[in-house]
DNA sequence: GCGACAG
DNA sequence: ATCTTGTCGC
C-alpha cells in the first residue's frame, strides 16, 4: 500500500522545530472519530462475520526491532507487519532500513515512521485497521506515531502504548479488573483544552490473585477511529494475552526476523 | 531554571 | 528499544 499524503511523511532530516510544526498539521488533518466501513463487531469473531454476512476486516499489527552493527551500535530498524483476518494470519512482511533519527520522546514517528512505511509498501492486502505500538492522540501535539501513520496512509489506526506519555487518568488505574476502561484526559502538557478525552487506559488481562497485578494498556485514536471504538477494538483483539493479537504477533515477528539475520 | 518524557 | 536470571503463580 502507498501513502495518500506523501507530503506529510515523517522526514528525519527536519529540525526539531519543523517536526513539531508538521505534527500540528498531522493533528489538524486527523479525524478522531469513527469513519470506516467495516463492522467493529466482526474484528476477531468469524461467527459474527458469518451471521452478518460480511467478511471480517483485515487488521494489521506493526512493531519494530533494531539491528546492531559490528561496533555494537544500533544502525538499522526492522519493521515487522502482520496482517490478520478473523483471527488468522494472512500475510507477514518486514523491511530493514538504516536508522536516520535518535529516539526523542514525542518525536517517535520520525525515528520509526519511514521504516514502517517501507514495510507497508510491500504488503499486498489492504488494511482496514492498523494497530501500532505507541501512542495516537495521547501525545503532546495529538500526533503520536499511530496518528501520523494513519493520516499519511489515510487508513483507520489505533495507538497501543504500554506506558502513558501524557494526559491524566480520570480515576485510579491501579489493579483494574479485566475489561475495564478508564478515560485519559488532556492536561496542561497537551496542546488542547484541558479535559479533552484523549483515549483510555484499557485492562485487557488481570490476575485473579490480589498479590501482583498487570498494568493497563494506553489506547488512543490514531486516525478515523473514536476513543471508544479504539478501546473496544483492543479488548476484542486481545484474546489470551495483554497485547491485542496483531501487535503481539508483529512483536514476535520483529524478533524472529531479527534472529534470522543473526542479530 | 527544573521536571517529564511512547519505543 | 535493548541488556538478561530467577521467580512467582496457574
Amino acid at each position: 500500500m502507498r501513502a495518500s499524503r506523501p507530503d506529510l511523511e515523517p522526514d528525519p532530516t527536519l529540525s526539531r522545530k519543523e517536526m513539531e510544526t508538521l505534527q500540528r498539521e498531522i493533528a489538524d488533518a486527523a479525524v478522531f472519530e469513527d469513519r470506516f466501513e467495516f463492522d467493529p463487531e466482526t474484528l476477531s469473531n468469524p461467527l459474527e462475520a458469518a451471521v452478518s454476512g460480511r467478511e471480517p476486516p483485515t487488521v494489521v499489527g506493526v512493531d519494530q526491532s533494531f539491528l546492531t552493527n559490528e561496533a555494537g551500535e544500533q544502525d538499522r530498524a526492522l519493521s515487522a507487519v502482520v496482517a490478520t483476518r478473523g483471527g488468522e494470519v494472512i500475510e507477514r512482511v518486514h523491511a530493514v532500513t538504516p536508522l536516520e533519527s535518535p529516539y526523542i520522546p514525542g518525536l517517535l514517528s520520525f525515528r520509526e515512521g519511514r521504516p514502517i512505511l517501507a514495510a507497508l509498501e510491500t504488503l499486498s492486502v489492504e488494511p482496514d485497521l492498523l494497530l501500532f505500538d505507541g501512542s495516537g492522540r495521547i501525545h503532546f501535539r495529538q500526533a503520536g506515531i499511530a496518528t501520523h501513520m494513519g493520516v499519511v496512509l489515510d487508513v483507520p489506526s489505533v495507538g497501543v502504548a504500554k506506558s502513558l506519555l501524557c494526559g491524566t487518568p480520570r480515576e485510579s488505574i491501579e489493579n483494574l479488573p479485566a475489561g475495564a476502561c478508564v478515560p485519559i484526559e488532556a492536561n496542561s502538557r497537551v496542546g488542547v483544552t484541558d479535559g479533552t478525552l484523549l483515549g483510555y487506559a484499557v485492562q485487557t488481562r488481570q490476575y485473579d490473585s490480589p498479590d501482583r497485578h498487570i498494568n493497563p494498556l494506553y489506547v488512543s485514536p490514531g486516525h478515523r477511529v473514536g476513543p471508544e471504538t479504539a478501546a473496544n477494538a483492543v479488548l476484542e483483539l486481545a484474546s489470551s494475552y495483554k497485547l491485542p493479537e496483531p501487535v503481539r504477533l508483529a512483536d514476535a515477528y520483529a524478533d524472529e526476523a531479527k534472529r534470522d539475520l543473526g542479530c
